[in-house]
DNA sequence: GGCACAGTGTTTGTATGCGAACAATCTCCG
DNA sequence: CGGAGATTGTTCGCATACAAACACTGTGCC
């Protein structure tokens, strides 16, 4: 990358050799507006639960009961993110626990039947969500993107 | 909405009409892994500050002296987060901040020496985490890929 | 001048997200 | 059998994130 010796807003022009950093251009930062931005979106379209919250519900739901860690590697997330996420959508009676009786250690976890009605009820409005995230963007560029995007999880 | 009887584990026919749901192809989901999978090479590289951390110091000194809130407006970050952000990187002493004398509300910000430099012995470790977080894709995808992403924020 | 309104920074509350340490339990292997 | 090591869930501490409410200051307009 070439070094441009402009000088920058407010800021130094560059000796020789200095690299620049803009960090509006920069892959983190903007996964964390795109993220911001979805997030958002998210908010104003399921109102009643967080994307997280919808993320371990929508995956119990999927894949069936899970012990809590198992549903936290489902969902990429930790012990102790998970165990909060549990505890709110446990607190809202859309999930339910009980322990294992094969291995005292483990809970397993369940969707109630409000817990699997709340999501059938949001799985429009989530895919609402999607496109409306991808809206920018046109269909083919919808599936280059996310094509792209798996490859760097 | 639909009941389905589908029998769970990853299962189920699903009814005619029935809209499915998968969450590992969902924007969101994969925007959260993509950026976790871009702080752990962040924490892995510098260690002594956040990705936000960095980020509101790189402006601080990209843009020049601003203000808080509008320094959060620049790092895409609220009043109430860029205050936490801008409290850490005072007490590590990267920051500094005075009064506005022409306004009485604001608290104008600046880089220290030891901010500058901190930033400065930084910006190759920078310049490597994004390359590394693009790692798994060609230079030609690469700029797609930011390129699309730019769009969706 | 004075007042409505906007902008700035602060605080509180809620919700991720992760590292680290911990107790209880299970598994495996000698 | 029995202990080393792994797994599971919990707790603590720290760091984003954002909504909402607040006090204070500045601006514009009558």
């Amino acid at each position: 990358m070439e070094i441009s010796d402009k000088t920058a807003p407010g800021g130094a022009a560059r000796e020789a050799g200095e690299i620049g950093y803009t960090l509006d251009t920069q892959v983190g930062f903007l996964l964390r507006r795109a993220t911001q931005r979805h997030l958002a979106i998210f908010a104003g379209r399921i109102p009643d639960l967080t994307a997280t919250q919808f993320a371990a519900l929508a995956k119990l739901c999927e894949a069936g009961p899970q012990s809590q860690n198992a549903l936290g590697r489902l969902t990429a997330m930790d012990a102790a993110t998970i165990k909060g996420v549990v505890d709110r959508l446990r607190a809202k009676g859309l999930v339910a626990a009980r322990r294992d009786p094969d291995d005292q250690r483990r809970i397993t976890l369940a969707p109630t039947p409000e817990g699997r009605a709340a999501f059938d009820a949001s799985v429009g409005a989530a895919h609402a969500i999607t496109a409306e995230t991808l809206a920018p963007l046109t269909e083919a560029e919808r599936k280059t993107f996310l094509d792209l995007l798996i490859r760097l999880t």
